[in-house]
DNA sequence: AGGGGCTGTTGATGTAGATCAAACAGAACT
DNA sequence: AGTTCTGTTTGATCTACATCAACAGCCCCT
């Protein structure tokens, strides 16, 4: 813990703390002493890359913020395959709901990069949402926005094949840039990961690059692709594969979880 | 609303939704001052057979509450197909991320049979969190059970085939009874609804059932299901087809999604 | 320079489950 | 008793994707 009290290093941590959960937007609108409040029950954690943060059914003490650097949350099953859920990058939270809760955490997280975390205990959690009704709605905001992305993730996993999962996800990330032309963009991590993300194998999303190329609709080089044609990518991700019918779907909830470093 | 004042429906209509509201576990340990404020602004719905409560995209103006009825939420893509997330039963509460974020719904919700049921506005709800922190802390309960149950969600519709999970399904349906040996369960709905909870078509849950059935697992007459030997299914469920390697496998996390009515 | 490691690609083949088509069973409706 | 409707079963085929196997490109070593 960081409030033993007056050594430089635990100063230092307490600065630390601070900081990072002052630029938390789940403690957005919230005074300073109320946050300095919960840093001072917080500690640090430094991981290096690869390094397991939570592993599958362990109790979290409480929720985990990235500070800096990145980390992979995902399922694993029973024969060692893995399914990535979300990447954290820095300002990010994760674990609310098994801390919360208090039930062992269903997914593992591990250091893609160096990274650096804070945890902020349960307990501290609970108390600011008891004397500070804005970070119980800041709280209950995070926890519906979650509901709706895995909600979202169930919708696209199970109701839309491959190649429209890498269409949306190609989209998603070119979006910023309004260009409906043609624009390039850069994978965020490597493609196998990608894969993991898209619940795909490499070999699948390998093949499903070349699809997209052969069609015109792209050209891969690497982890840069260019998107030649956003309209037919567009449609791709609603499910047309250059024939077939009736487009409606609808879009929104950009694929906000795998934007990062790397 | 069921404020208007004092006709006599009106009364009975602020009777039922506190009788409602006070049941749910949402408003465990809240205050009778309180629920009835909340009460106040709540009203009711009532729904035939087949109507829908809430279409996909709509804005919700609050949580719904099921008086008593039975609903089905489900996923609906482009072409028509669906995926059933939850048959609410009569006590339960849903569309609270939706109603709170403000955001349109990304399923709908399908009356099974003659219900009733609240609608608890959002500003009743925001305004209690801000002056019950217990409640505060029961929202924030519900919405990581929700977030939890999807986590499973996902991990079992994207890394489990279907055989597993109908096992599971058969299997969670006979907890309460301890039984090891063989026991007899029911399916609480049609096997073609019971299909899209499990996310396959209803004929493939036909050649799922005859294939645990010719395996001597369980006998199906109708909507009567014998669990003739409860191992061999707990160790399908766990992905062994009758031969195959390591069981590892946790479990836990019921599907109690669709234990309701009909 | 010459190996290991990683990450990606490509081909051949296997398979869970969808799709299409048809027949069947039970409940409800005249 | 017959008709209609919804729910269920069964067989034949199709397809997206996984799996297995081999290999090619790159990066980091000492």
């Amino acid at each position: 813990m960081a409030e033993a009290g007056n050594s430089p290093k635990a100063m230092r941590d307490l600065r630390f703390a601070e900081g990072v959960v002052s630029n938390l937007s789940l403690f957005s609108g919230i005074s300073p002493s109320h946050l300095a409040a919960v840093a001072r029950h917080c500690w640090t954690l430094s991981a290096r890359r690869g390094d397991t943060l939570v592993s599958r059914d362990e109790r979290l003490a409480g929720v985990y913020a990235l500070a800096y650097g990145s980390v992979k949350l995902a399922l694993r099953s029973a024969d060692n395959e893995e399914r990535v859920l979300r990447l954290v990058s820095a300002g990010q939270t994760f674990g609310e709901a098994a801390a919360l809760l208090g039930r062992p955490s269903c997914y593992e997280a591990l250091a893609l990069v160096d990274s650096r975390l804070i945890v902020i205990p349960s307990a501290a959690i609970f108390s600011l949402i008891d004397r500070a009704p804005r970070f119980a709605r800041n709280v209950v905001k995070r926890l519906a926005e979650r509901t709706f992305e895995l909600l979202a993730e169930v919708e696209t996993a199970t109701m839309r094949r491959g190649s429209q999962r890498l269409a949306s996800y190609l989209d998603s990330l070119a979006e910023p840039a309004t260009a409906a032309g043609s624009c390039a963009v850069q994978l965020p991590v490597s493609k196998t990961l990608v894969a993991a993300r898209l619940g795909v194998k490499k070999e699948t999303l390998s093949r499903l690059f070349r699809q997209f190329a052969d069609d015109g609709v792209i050209t891969v080089s690497q982890r840069k692709i260019a998107i030649l044609d956003r309209g037919r990518l567009a449609e791709a991700a609603r499910g047309n594969g250059s024939d077939a019918g009736a487009g409606n779907g609808d879009d929104g909830e950009a694929a906000d979880t795998l934007r990062a470093v790397n």
